[in-house]
DNA sequence: GATTTCATGTAACTTGTTACATGATTGT
DNA sequence: ACAATCATGTAACAAGTTACATGAAATC
């Protein structure tokens, strides 16, 4: 039915074999931006994207590695005296192109995983108390989720940009997200606040 | 504040390594509400859960293996004539307490991932045209979710239920899920707006 | 004196995805 | 004839997580 075309004439210097590779187009998408240390790439995910996707410093310095490896990104050791020294990438040719290409290529329909709703999905099976425990303590989350946006839009949302154009989609994104957030926030308030009634209430 | 009971008596037959098990516990879930096989269990996620968890069948089919070698669930083989053998997973007491115990247990609170919001992210570094195209794509696929759900509200939102206190909390799901993707849906709309305007316009 | 920040990584493991394999029956 | 449904799996690999390791300088 489907035909082996990858095995024929592709020379695949990428390795493409299956997987999405999200991470790696994520670094090259930062690494266009401005040459970054993984340090530095690991700071940029705590403050813009970890909300929707993250990783580890462990899985950041090997993708470094692997985009090294396949030509993608190219490194600068930056010698410090007083501060472990500092290994710069910034992207090859061949790794704008890899970006160009990913950017343009369509988002396959995947779903997202989350542990919260499942658990909630559940919670017929054991107490109300324990439910509600559950959806006090996702409230906790979503709000401190709101509020690291807005710190993050306070700190480095304002100051003035090297590309101006990449900021409309960062915003773009970050208005997204907030939407959500704040959306999954009414529901949860709103049961929170059905369960307390029900709980407190003499019951029938 | 939390302390360390699981370390001292437990003999951990359930080799409770790293890894959140989230899987395996929704499987547990769904057992407790009715024995089913693999194939039924695939059919409740598709329905059901999808939208915020799923796994193939690969996944589904080794994972029934391993609860079971731990002792979390029992097997029994349904012979029928005109179709494949059924092999029908039941909870044990072991799995009962189990589900218990995750039930009770905080979620932690982990990142998302999304790869729409992803890559829309890095869009300022391609042209608005192909921002445009995602942005049509996720609507389609945010209407398709949406769909989808008020199809599964029809075909088995309202039948009688085995448990009705189950339906509550499935129901709160739905509803949380469904708020999220309609907040989306909103930010998208207007953001695809808001480029067919730029793009239509006479530019400046 | 203790903690945080800067800075880079390795090893072991778990989880998730894709592709492949099989095969009868029922519906269009 | 063809596709879909029922039904269960294996193998190979990619991706993600946790734990561990190191070590100087700055801040509290």
């Amino acid at each position: 039915m489907r035909e082996q075309l990858e095995t024929l004439t592709e020379g695949n210097e990428t390795s493409e074999g299956s997987g999405r590779n999200t991470l790696r187009y994520i670094m090259l998408g930062l690494l266009w931006a401005r040459p970054m240390s993984g340090y530095d790439i690991k700071q940029t995910f705590e403050r813009a994207i970890a909300s929707y996707w993250n990783a580890g410093n462990s899985q950041i310095y090997t993708t470094l590695k692997n985009l090294h490896k396949a030509g993608l990104i190219d490194a600068e050791i930056i010698v410090q005296t007083s501060r472990p020294n500092r290994k710069v990438y910034r992207l090859t040719r061949a790794g704008e192109e890899e970006l160009s290409r990913w950017l343009q290529e369509d988002v396959p329909e995947r779903f997202t995983k989350d542990e919260f709703l499942a658990k909630l999905f559940f919670c017929g099976e054991t107490s109300d108390e324990v439910a509600l425990v559950h959806l006090r303590s996702h409230r906790e989350s979503l709000l401190k989720q709101l509020a690291h946006m807005d710190w993050a839009r306070r700190e480095y949302g304002s100051r003035p940009v090297r590309r101006p154009h990449l900021l409309e989609y960062q915003l773009l994104v970050r208005e997204y997200k907030e939407a959500v957030l704040k959306a999954g926030l009414e529901v949860t308030e709103n049961a929170i606040a059905r369960l307390e009634q029900r709980l407190n209430a003499p019951s029938s």
